[in-house]
DNA sequence: CTAGATAATGTGAGCGGTTTCACATTATGG
DNA sequence: CCATAATGTGAAACCGCTCACATTATCTAG
């Protein structure tokens, strides 16, 4: 059987609560106690029950984090930028991945709310939102905005759309396709508007299509590409797509980057390894994940947010399937 | 405040010890005042606290997770199979990473142990064994095996690299090259077991590399390749490493598959995508994630396993890097 | 030398559940 | 018809810990 505190305080002949005073540093221990409580302490291997201390405090040290999948490079990424800094903090994380369904979204709440979570880190593009009103915790949102009340964390997709433009229009483009994501995605949005923005500045358009980001329709894409025979550059909203669209390209006859150039989104490990390497945009999605812990524990500790909606910096990298 | 069992008793007008019989569904309860009790549960959005039963119980519903990294696809598909199985099963799960850091290892066993955890799963080469012990909980170790005793679902590395050797073998290959993982992974002694063993029986020979299976040397590797100028076939041990090497044996001029053909591991998502696509090995890595929370929930009810190490099967996705 | 401040420790009531036990009521049967 | 078993319910102890408060020991100053 696990030692309890009670263990401790009868073989240390002290009471429970000095015991207690001494592994949580509050209030008056005499020295020599505190010396003796620990050494009991260590010779036992007492270890204190974090479920019974959270039902005293109500703080489980525990936060919750819901991710719409796992698989996917970007959120490997952030949930281990989370983790990480969580562990630093002294702090646990429970995940979930939704798979975009609102209803596991509903249950995985419940589970969270029967661990006394502390708060709530969300990558998933999230339907209950009344719902989370309820929980009263702190929330935090990342690559997505849920709300203007609730602080989020994302990456400037505006900038990486435009800086995808620029690229494609300083080398030359004339006939631009977009690749993008669902639109019911808030990144798919601003990526587009960035991009277009661009484009119109200087005089030029682009046709749009949907896709999948993590699987895309492998048919659609070579259909789109079949009817805009013309086309010199594509820029694709995940590196996944970009490569696939850039095989497909490749099949039917075309040179990148000389006939179209393509420009991916991620930065993904493998697009730099794949000939050609992708040009494509970085997100510092590490950076995000523990940023957005850090934001999350400041609400938890009730501390004024520096921003309410941080924005982190995107970078293009240029690779071979854009010309120099 | 969130409601407690005792605001339902109240609103029922009947005992705790009522309202938690219908609750556990244990013990006698008259129908019409589980009816009722189970009315007041609904209005007032009762939900138990799951801290407080734990510690009463002894059974938290939590199981921990020990990866070394979150990122590669190969840990991402294993942390989906096990999390969508648990979340079947109202277990949650708790994770971490310990990038292959045996102090974060001990950090994070102190920290599950904390939190009551019924079980723990590893995924990565674990060094505490002892630790292990004294913890006294149910442990399934995946992709590796610490001891003879702890249960394992593994994948049949040892076909893997049989199917790598036969198909490279069956194609024509004579000077081959292992690019395997670290040789302190088991899979790595394994894989490169089958392998070899079925070129032995071809008399035929290879030399082996050992090299980082996530970011590789690149400079090593295209070393190895000037070194090796007659090679025709490479078996790497991860299509990260299939990649790079593709990519290396490309710029040195060589045809793929026609002078060089390579084998790779994981059938990662991008595998398929890159051009040529990479003939590869497949693990079925959800699957494995999903087993190893079943073996872990009857070792945790104290049921009997099947067998102590589950082996999962593997198969050769055939592509464009081998000739057929 | 004693009052009052300060340091050190103990007591006991929860936190939100589960569970044992005792008791009351109803059903079964010889 | 009364003994015995099955059913339904509540009171209270307990899980392991924290915290407010009470108590005692020590110290300091007038």
């Amino acid at each position: 059987m696990k030692p309890t505190i009670r263990d401790v305080a009868k073989k240390a002949n002290v009471s429970v609560s000095t015991v207690s005073r001494v592994i949580n540093q509050k209030g008056y221990v005499h020295e020599e106690t505190k010396v003796l409580v620990n050494k009991i302490i260590d010779e036992l291997g007492f270890i204190p029950n974090q479920l019974a201390r959270s039902l005293t405090n109500r703080s489980s040290k525990i936060i919750g984090v819901i991710v719409p999948h796992i698989g996917p490079s970007f959120y490997g990424e952030l949930l281990e930028g989370i983790e990480s800094q969580a562990s630093a903090y002294g702090y646990k994380i429970m995940f979930c991945h939704t798979q975009d369904d609102p209803d596991r979204e509903l249950e995985y709440l419940k589970f969270f709310e029967q661990y006394n979570i502390e708060g709530l880190i969300i990558a998933s593009n999230f339907s209950n939102r009344d719902k989370l009103q309820e929980l009263n915790i702190p929330v935090v949102t990342v690559d997505h905005i849920l709300d203007e009340n609730i602080p989020s964390i994302t990456s400037d997709n505006v900038k990486g759309g435009a800086l995808a433009a620029k690229k494609l229009i300083s080398t030359g483009c004339k006939t631009i396709l977009v690749f993008r994501g669902p639109s019911f995605l808030l990144t798919t949005m601003e990526r587009t508007i960035g991009f277009l923005n661009e484009l119109k500045a200087h005089q030029l358009y682009a046709d749009i299509f949907d896709f999948d980001l993590i699987s895309p329709d492998v048919k659609l894409i070579e259909e789109v590409l079949r009817n805009n025979p013309n086309v010199d550059g594509i820029f694709a909203f995940s590196d996944t797509l970009a490569l696939t669209a850039l095989n497909i390209v490749q099949k039917l006859g075309k040179k990148v980057p000389d006939d179209v150039q393509i420009v991916g989104y991620d930065n993904t490990p493998y697009s730099k390894w794949v000939t050609p390497s992708i040009t494509t945009i970085h997100q510092s999605v590490n950076f995000m994940g523990k940023q957005s812990f850090i934001n999350l524990t400041r609400l938890i500790r009730g501390v004024e947010l520096d921003s309410l909606h941080d924005i982190i910096d995107v970078k293009l990298i240029e690779r071979e399937t854009t010309k120099s």
